[in-house]
DNA sequence: AAAATATACCTCAGTTTCTTATGTATATAA
DNA sequence: TTATATACATAAGAAACTGAGGTATATTTT
């Protein structure tokens, strides 16, 4: 991942969004995906990135389908309906999670900053 | 900690943070602060705590100094002043990751939300 | 043509950071 | 007197990473 040691909780949150925006995509493009939405400040190594995806898998939050494309397999990832509640669930959890960060870290706290 | 599982790396950063707005806090007393700060939303565990304070003064960014009190023994922490550096270098990186978690949540982006 | 890079999947040993439980000890509230 | 609060600590196990390695095809560079 990045050399951030921050996103420890965070990868399946990005992996859920992005599924929820793009409808299906693959291994390969998430990492693409997030290394240009963070211009490069987040990079998702493959050895944190394939597990993840398969827990969500056997999680019953996602669904893969294989397609061939240039003699090449790539293994589409898309949300189930329960993973669809869940990224309610966890974007939900995350915003309430950097709510908690701004108090502590920002004492002088304005109401809402609207992530 | 609490039942969110965002806060993985997030831990030394408030107790850097904390300790650079309150000079001098005792173990028990950080994890009292944070409950009240996140209206209860997020509890440091000691399990969690204590090891992480004894690491960062092995890492030489905070001081110790034990006082008795009703006797009851305190251990006191304080900043070293590479912990100040420390302070801000993790505060840039927390909002760093803030920024770029925005950038894939919040496709509609706005510039800075001040975090 | 060969070598390097990009695309595309995967696993696994080791590390870090947590949770949960346990232990010690004193002070206060029920 | 029993439970809760204060105050420190450790330790086993779980979870989520990193970094290295493995397989394979396609494209670009030298």
């Amino acid at each position: 991942m990045s050399s951030n040691a921050l996103i420890k909780g965070s990868l399946q949150t990005i992996i859920l969004k992005l599924l929820e925006e793009n409808e299906k995509m693959y291994g390969y493009e998430i990492t693409q995906k997030v290394k240009e939405l963070t211009a490069g400040e987040i990079k998702i190594t493959e050895g944190a990135l394939y597990p993840a995806l398969h827990k969500l898998e056997a999680e019953g939050f996602l669904t893969t389908e294989i397609q061939q494309v240039d003699n090449r397999v790539r293994k589409y990832y898309s949300l189930t309906k329960d993973g669809q509640k869940e990224v309610s669930s966890k974007l939900a959890e995350l915003q309430s999670f950097v709510e908690s960060m701004q108090r502590i870290i920002n004492p002088g706290l304005k109401p809402d900053l609207g992530f």
